[in-house]
DNA sequence: CGCTAGCTTGATGTATCTCAAGCTCCGTGG
DNA sequence: CCACGGAGCTTGAGATACATCAAGCTAGCG
């Protein structure tokens, strides 16, 4: 069967950090040829995950950080008998499960939103490599500082934005993240549900519905089911740092 | 002046790692004697800050992560023309700085409530030391992962949370803060104004000094000024978690 | 001992939630 | 291929938690 063969070669090489089209974004980033191969020699491929599969559960044992290679995921933390609380999304080249290192299990479930694969990164090989790799360890720190970042953006949002601003920074911040990677900044598929974003965002399900409504009725967006067309840019940047006075 | 020499050599042994009351919290925690003779090298003493005294400003070059040796601090972060949004408070052992990494620039203005003492350590000489002391750098890991891990906790509590649960959430991760540093977790006294409080929880000062008043007449707190005194930590554990139905 | 920043308390306003109902679209099975 | 079912989404009306505005109070500092 030489065509499963080469197919199956094919995937493999697919797989491989040297020749990955996310590399310049990826955690070996900042990596030669050679130790390109060291780290790529530690990771561990997975099967795809489905719609709705858990990369890893909340409160399992932390072992590994997990690189997204495509699709999306979303993460969760539950406490006590309440809801979840949706933390983050996360994209392809991005870092997941860095939240598990201090307490060795995962603070949150993390899961599927469309058809997913990872990388799996074992993390006590990676802090050796990391020791050898100078580059490595930095792009290390520098990943979780930005997450650091990340996350003091996501309280201002939460604490003193609008649902208006909230919603319009979620549409500039997913842009931004698809520009980044070589997509669209204007024309996407949202993978998550209108109450995941709601979730994440700190608002019913209904209000963020009826705000992007609005968004579409004051020619901003073009919203279709997950399809999302940003159509006023400049518009959306404004929405999203300061409320305009209704000018009618 | 043989008396100020002592009262100096004092100050200087006190200020060393091997001979710091925190060492059992702080970055070094896990080093041999030797290895953390290392550490204690590379480090700065800085003079005291006085109450309001900027540890670094919003923007300035990353060049040091910083530990909190007594004292307390807040952290800043303006964006646009808007408000200030304060993301964190830093008690002793606690390791400031460290979401500066990823872009060489702090990205918030780090400011001390009250007379405060510090150690910088310069990123480039820990980065360095981290690599020979695969104890200390597994320490870095574990505060970055435990920093983004409260960062998610906050999160919650911002998008999910009522003024009663914030409150309530504020003083018992408080007391718990101070019990692991060994201060009484029932009876402590806030550096931060109600403003302060206010801006970290996403609340108005009016809902946090009505809030507080509301505790102490429901008998769960006594609070005095900045004095605080926990009477009912059960109570305020319910409080934190669930909205009690007013059984009245 | 007075001044001012910080704090408290009250009255009113409003952004967003909640409850309720209908719609739409996608996947599934006939 | 079409019809059905149901999850996901939209829209409306009413409720509410908290913000805002407005005063007075308190205490720590010069």
């Amino acid at each position: 069967m030489p065509e499963l063969m080469s197919r199956r070669r094919a995937r493999l090489n697919e797989a491989r950090c040297q020749t990955c089209s996310l590399s310049s974004l990826c955690l070996p980033l900042a990596l030669e040829l050679d130790d390109m191969s060291q780290f790529d020699a530690i990771i561990r491929r997975r099967a795809p995950l489905k719609k709705g599969e858990p990369l890893f559960r909340q409160g399992d044992r932390f072992t590994s950080v997990f690189a997204v290679r495509s699709g999306s995921l979303k993460q969760l933390t539950t406490e006590g008998s309440g809801t979840d609380q949706l933390t983050n999304f996360y994209l392809p080249s991005e870092l997941v499960g860095l939240d598990g290192i201090d307490e060795q299990h995962y603070p949150g479930s993390v899961v599927a939103l469309e058809t997913t694969t990872v990388c799996e990164i074992p993390f006590d090989r990676l802090d050796l490599l990391s020791e050898e790799l100078p580059e490595l360890r930095g792009q290390l720190y520098r990943s979780m500082s930005k997450e650091l970042r990340d996350d003091r953006r996501m309280m201002r949002l939460l604490s003193r934005k609008t649902a208006d601003q909230r919603l319009a920074t979620f549409l500039i911040t997913l842009s931004e993240r698809f520009r980044r990677r070589g997509y669209s900044p204007y024309s996407f598929r949202l993978s998550m549900a209108r109450a995941d974003i709601g979730n994440y965002l700190g608002l019913a399900v209904e209000t963020v519905s009826r705000i992007l409504s609005r968004f579409q009725s004051q020619g901003v967006v073009a919203v279709s089911g997950r399809e999302v067309n940003i159509l006023d840019m400049p518009m959306l940047l404004t929405l999203a740092e300061e409320e305009i006075e209704d000018a009618s």
